[in-house]
DNA sequence: GCGACAG
DNA sequence: ATCTTGTCGC
C-alpha cells in the first residue's frame, strides 16, 4: 500500500536547528544490546528516491523473512521533500518518508536496515541512529561509501573486515560481502551490536554487495516515485 | 580560506 | 541521489 508523507510542523528548517536536534537526541541511542539474532524473524529494508525538480520523495519499506530472504510485506509513501541534502544531515531528508512507509506496513518490521550510517557520523548520530531513537526499533546502517572515515583494505575473501576509523575511534566496519569486491560500511544504529550488525549484513548478502533488504527497498521506492510522477497526482 | 562530504 | 547506452562477464 502507498501512503502520503507528513512533515511535522516542528521539523527543522535550518542546518543549525537540525544539528541541535541531533545533539539533543544523541543521548537516547541504546548501544548495550546485542539485537536480534541473524537468520530468524523479520528484517526490513528502507530506502528513498527523489525528484528534486518536482519536489517529490518516495520511500519504501520491504519486510523479508530473515531465514529465506523472501518478501513478507512491503509499503511505500510519497510526498514532498522535507530537507535539502547536506552531508551529516541526511536523516532530515529521509526520515519523514521512511516513517510513513514503516507506518504503512501490515506487520512489525523487526530489525531495520538503513542505506547510510548510524554511529559512523560526524556527531555519531546518523540516519540509522535517528530512525532507531524515533521508532524504538533495532536499526543498523550499511553504506556504500566511507564518507570521511578511513580504513585499511579488508582481506579479499567475503566476510573479511577492517575497522572504520574516525581518528583512533572505531565507528563501524568496512565489511567485504563479496570476494574481491569493494566493501560496504556497516555501523550500529540502535539496540544492535557491531558484531551482530556485521553478521546480519553477511546473512543478507548471499549474491550481491548490497543487502537484499536495501536492494528490494531501492527498487520499490524508484518504482513508487516513477508512478507518482507519471500519474501526476502529487505534482505541484 | 579551500576542499571533502552517507543519499 | 540523479543525468545516461551499450557492453563485458558470471
Amino acid at each position: 500500500m502507498t501512503t502520503t508523507v507528513r512533515i511535522p510542523d516542528d521539523w527543522p528548517a535550518t542546518e543549525d536547528q537540525a544539528r541541535a536536534v541531533q545533539d539533543e537526541l544523541r543521548g537516547r541511542v541504546v548501544l548495550g544490546e546485542p539485537g536480534p539474532p541473524p537468520g530468524t524473524g523479520h528484517v526490513t529494508g528502507v530506502d528513498v528516491a527523489y525528484d528534486d525538480d518536482r519536489d517529490l520523495v518516495a520511500a519504501a519499506a520491504v519486510v523479508l523473512d530473515a531465514g529465506t530472504l523472501e518478501v513478507v510485506a512491503e509499503a511505500t509513501a510519497v510526498g514532498r521533500i522535507s530537507f535539502p541534502y547536506v552531508p551529516g544531515l541526511l536523516a532530515f531528508r529521509e526520515i519523514p518518508a521512511v516513517l510513513a512507509a514503516l507506518g504503512a506496513l501490515p506487520r512489525p518490521p523487526g530489525l531495520v536496515v538503513c542505506d547510510g550510517y548510524g554511529l559512523a557520523h560526524p556527531r555519531r548520530f546518523g540516519l540509522a541512529s535517528h530512525l532507531g531513537v524515533l521508532t524504538g526499533l533495532p536499526t543498523i546502517g550499511v553504506a556504500k561509501n566511507p564518507f570521511t572515515f578511513t580504513h585499511e583494505p579488508p582481506a579479499a575473501p567475503r566476510g573479511s573486515s577492517a575497522p572504520l576509523l574516525a581518528g583512533a575511534e572505531e565507528v563501524g566496519r568496512a565489511l567485504r560481502t563479496r570476494d574481491g569486491v569493494k566493501p560496504v560500511y556497516v555501523s550500529v544504529g540502535h539496540r544492535v551490536s557491531l558484531d551482530n550488525a556485521c553478521a546480519h549484513t553477511l546473512a543478507l548478502t548471499p549474491a550481491h554487495r548490497q543487502p537484499e533488504t536495501t536492494r528490494r527497498a531501492d527498487a520499490l521506492c524508484r518504482r513508487a516515485l516513477a508512478e507518482a510522477t507519471g500519474a501526476g497526482e502529487y505534482v505541484a
